[in-house]
DNA sequence: CTCCTGACCTGAACGGTGTTCTAGTAGAAC
DNA sequence: GTTCTACTAGAACACCGTTCAGGTCAGGAG
């Protein structure tokens, strides 16, 4: 039974969902699929190639956004999906963040969130600015996000600062106090809010 | 001549710069310091903890902002002197999300950014998402941002979409022509003055 | 029914990686 | 001048991404 280009993504994606980022070697996959780590190399240049493929994944259907939302509320439902679907598979903004796509899905994400912020009446000459700002906070926002998952799962330190160390900072030590009794979901609008209150400022969103 | 512990990072720092965070590796950092690369492992224990000291190193004097600023402006230059001091090394953005440090640079940033936050006004429950916020948005940028540069080292593709992918996303296309004529400076200020202004709304910045 | 072509794979190899181990050597302190 | 500690060498282990020359096997053409 051989293998086809979808049938390498498909191992690719269920491989790194299992082990991680790091956890996804060529020959790990190989064996996964029952064959040789040279037969990868048939369906896919490199292992770049195989990863700008799994971000292309991972960005499908992002953009299908309700259009009948106003374009203010679009905007933050586009953020919201992107983060969703980075957090939908394991290291999913790292991975994201190491490859420059240029592709269907990628590209069209950017076409939707610039066209609902020009809708929502930011002037043609800073849509990109906006958006970037937006996907910038959004990917940093989950890279912690889900570094802190992994932190978690691999040493058994706390991850939040603890005693010994609130005594030298006391300001963050009560502030992350604060900060730890909200959930993931609260922690992200706060920022989507800030961002979007800003935009609303200056362009009316 | 033996090495000390400041040697080895004094020599990470350097490889970092010339050849990125791909090319330091155990190995080569060892024969350019002159020695084995088992030698290397007195000093650290692995190369995660290298790594570490080299973010703590990176963040060194990043929190001493000027105190006699507003606690506004305060709030701002701390951002920027973030930026900057991920910008001064290369791959350093990529370098700290890798890392989850604390220690005295990092924590001591957190200190004075929560500090600058409150007496801008922000209620004391929302500091640290504030402070997360700005910080997940710096990071977010400058990683992008240097992983832009990188694409330009290595490939000869144009980094803009180029003509073939203007025609299906139209909006992306004008939208990135606008984006390109700013410095890489004021699409930070951008994102950051959009952040600042939100804050602004709720609390008074 | 045969043959051929192209898709797909094997197996071995190359040069690299982080890390660990045992055995040592050199420099400072007494 | 010896001892002790700080430090290093060298070999080894188990991995990694990638390449290459050669093999297999399905399916269409004749």
């Amino acid at each position: 039974m051989r293998l086809h280009r979808e049938d390498v993504l498909a191992g690719a994606l269920g491989l790194l969902d299992q082990d991680g980022l790091d956890g996804l070697t060529m020959r790990r996959l190989a064996t996964s699929l029952g064959v040789g780590p040279s037969a990868l190399y048939w369906h896919y240049r490199d292992k770049q190639a195989l990863l700008e493929a799994i971000a292309e994944e991972i960005m499908s259907g992002v953009a299908d956004v309700d259009l009948a939302l106003p374009p203010g509320e679009r905007t933050a439902e586009l953020a919201r999906r992107l983060r969703r679907a980075l957090l939908a598979r394991r290291d999913g903004a790292r991975v994201l963040s190491g490859t420059y796509v240029r592709r269907p899905n990628t590209l069209g994400f950017g076409e939707a969130a610039v066209r609902a912020l020009a809708e929502a009446g930011v002037p043609e000459t800073e849509t990109a600015l906006a958006f970037f700002t937006l996907q910038d906070y959004v990917l940093g926002h989950v890279i912690e996000e889900q570094s802190r998952e992994h932190q978690l799962a691999t040493t058994d330190r706390t991850p939040t600062p603890d005693a010994a160390t609130t005594g030298d900072y006391p300001a963050i030590g009560t502030a992350i106090r604060h900060w730890a009794e909200r959930t993931p979901d609260d922690r992200f609008e706060y920022g989507l809010r800030l961002l979007l209150d800003g935009l609303d400022r200056r362009t009316g969103v």
